[in-house]
DNA sequence: CGCATCATTGAACAAAATCAAGCGAGGTGG
DNA sequence: CCACCTCGCTTGATTTTGTTCAATGATGCG
């Protein structure tokens, strides 16, 4: 289950932990690329996890542009915190055709009753969520749209080898410029103006959907890439790059 | 204990519970404005929480600029994340003079094990951390920088008065406008001329450390600011306006 | 083939940053 | 008690970064 080995990548777990989480009920759904999963203002019953497919998590606005505020992969649970606030204050959405499987409320709740050890890892996983979110606040208030680009493609980068979807040459990265852009904070105009910049500086060598890294360190250092902040277990570190 | 009355705006607790927090082991500290709590890379082993006075989190850049990404008044533990993720990716420090209770770590990981309501309680408090970290995300990337401070104001205000640290004519704000600057992803210059045009269309009155509000409702449209994020209880949101 | 979506380009414009001073209040030391 | 110094606020002029508007290619798919 890619769930168990996202959150062997965040936290130890007993092999009786392992089996209580594979034991979990789930329902599998799947969705057409930009189709709603949740959306803002609902009162879910269930968790969501990506089974296959690309999220992210979004806030529209009044003038009818939007935010995205998180992308997720296969094994993450991208309305985890429903499980303590009851009124979603933001949408999910599927980027690509995706699979979800979701497990109730209450069954969370009863592994969590069960093994504190689980209860741990879920929330510690809830806290490298908030990590992540600073790390972008810091980004659209203080780095240049180069710098916040770059950055994005690290994450993105070590998030995707840290469940083994991504390998030394590059991932495939399923979303438009437009997307970045309203992940970002930038114009899809200005999104593809420094792309291009950030091929010529041979930092990146996309073509299509697959994102070809030819110069990790660089763009790490364009970036100002530091992985800290996703703390990944040491094994899981030890299997980047 | 100011914690007791900020996790009940959020959070149902027993009296037990309640007993135990108020037992809990702390050691207090106080810290003159501007100085560091906690700082980036290192491992505290203990909790922080605020006692009296203002505190923010933020991450330096290479470049010399910094990026405030909260800010946190009495009865906030700024650092909770602390007990599930070792080492800091970002600092705390005090805007003011300020006083700190310290609660080891062991002793939080105790009273969760004991008291899985205290247990949800701050589970739940990171987790609307996470949820300011979002709606500031969306501020950042989406909204005017006019959008931006009015929103922050009116944040402040409701986490303020959820406390009984506002009333209905305003609060204290006790930051410079660089401080602003630095939270809301802005120049010094700028929020100067943008809290000028704020004053100007009479949504906010300032004089010395003392906000003025005297139209909220004009507040939070030019914020277009919704409560919903802060998902205080239903007693605490009675308590707000 | 034809339509829709996405990427790209150019030109004009706007928001906010930067640079550079001046102002004012509070605190300090002589 | 006052000169002086610092810090925070304010203002104007200029520049930068990124947006908006408007087309034009490119690609893929039914």
């Amino acid at each position: 289950m890619r769930l168990i080995r996202k959150l062997e990548s965040i936290a130890d777990l007993t092999p009786e932990e392992t089996r209580a989480l594979a034991a979990l009920p789930i329902r599998v759904r799947t969705f057409s690329a930009d189709a709603n999963i949740v959306r803002e203002g609902e009162r879910p019953e269930h968790c969501a996890l990506v089974t296959e497919g690309f999220v992210c998590r979004y806030k529209d606005l009044p003038d009818g542009s939007r935010q995205i505020m998180s992308f997720h992969i296969p094994g993450d649970m991208p309305d985890l915190q429903s499980m303590h606030l009851k009124v979603m204050d933001h949408s999910v959405a599927a980027m690509v055709p995706t699979r979800m499987a979701f497990i109730p409320h209450e069954a969370m709740h009863e592994i969590c009753r069960e093994y504190p050890g689980v209860a741990a890892a879920f929330w510690r996983d809830t806290l490298i969520d908030a990590a992540i979110f600073r790390e972008w606040i810091v980004g659209l208030g203080r780095r240049s749209a180069y710098g916040r680009i770059a950055h994005l493609l690290c994450e993105l980068n070590v998030k995707l080898q840290s469940v083994g979807l991504a390998d030394a040459e590059g991932y495939d990265l399923p979303l438009t410029q437009a997307e970045l852009g309203d992940a970002l904070g930038l114009s899809t105009v200005h999104v593809n103006r420094v792309l291009q910049e950030l091929r010529r500086d041979g930092l990146i060598a996309s073509q299509g959907r697959r994102l070809g890294i030819p110069n990790w360190e660089g763009l790490q250092a364009a970036g100002d890439f530091d992985i800290t902040y996703l703390h990944l277990d040491r094994e899981a570190r030890a299997f980047i790059h």
